[in-house]
DNA sequence: ACTAACGGTAAGTTTAAACTTACCAAAACG
DNA sequence: CGTTTTGGTAAGTTTAAACTTACCGTTAGT
């Protein structure tokens, strides 16, 4: 709830199909930039620019090892994603009663409307 | 896994932060269209749009009643972008052990290179 | 029937995102 | 040292997303 309101810019990382291959990458294991870039059809420096999204919604990490970046998926940011969804889920949830309440409600108004429309 | 691979156009969808906000909304109850744009700071047509991007990615439904259209969150959308980051999450987790094991590794590796090193 | 309310769509503009090539700096290795 | 590997950044282009106004069809209310 507190440290993470990066919420759109994650989201919006990982709106990208391109940043998604990466983030989907990362899961299995971590890896440098090159390796990153290799199954992919973009260009390396296209890479390099999707990882700072990514590095900056807080879904991936990286560490420097001498001329390689090794960048991997962190957890604390994906947690931090499903922590929203599960909020939302939930409230959508309890207003699913609430829903069913109403339109059962107004089905018996609309009804009642139509009755009263027949009977004209 | 199956039949949501929307993926792309859910993280999309709350990637943009006009559609994060009518989210929101529609989390806490089922609105009219009129009562989305209500708050927010963009014209009713561009609501629309951000209801059919929503709609599209199958974060929310609508009923149609009289002249109003009617949305509320799905909630199976949303279950499905959870367990979308619940994949990756455990993954990333699984992975988080095996960093650590090689970051030893490499540390030894390094410090054996870097005695090497000194004793040119 | 006439008018209000509601809301979807079309057309056009503006801004920003994704990509390219070119360049550069730092570490590694012979 | 020279050179290769690695990867970040800058500059510029192109496409698409977000928004506006204008318009229209449908339902509701009087």
């Amino acid at each position: 709830m507190q440290a993470f309101q990066n919420y759109n810019s994650a989201f919006n990382a990982l709106g990208d199909p391109t940043r998604r291959a990466i983030f989907e990458k990362l899961a299995s294991r971590p890896l440098s930039v090159v390796h990153i870039a290799e199954g992919l059809t973009v260009s390396r420096p296209a890479v390099s620019q999707h990882l700072k999204v990514l590095r900056e919604a807080k879904l991936i990490s990286m560490v420097q090892q001498g001329t390689r970046s090794i960048y991997s998926v962190n957890s604390d940011g994906v947690q931090a994603m499903r922590d929203y969804l599960d909020r939302f889920w939930t409230e959508s949830l309890e207003n699913f009663k609430q829903i069913a309440e109403q339109t059962e409600k107004l089905k018996t108004k609309s009804n009642a409307a139509n009755k009263k429309r027949s009977n004209r």
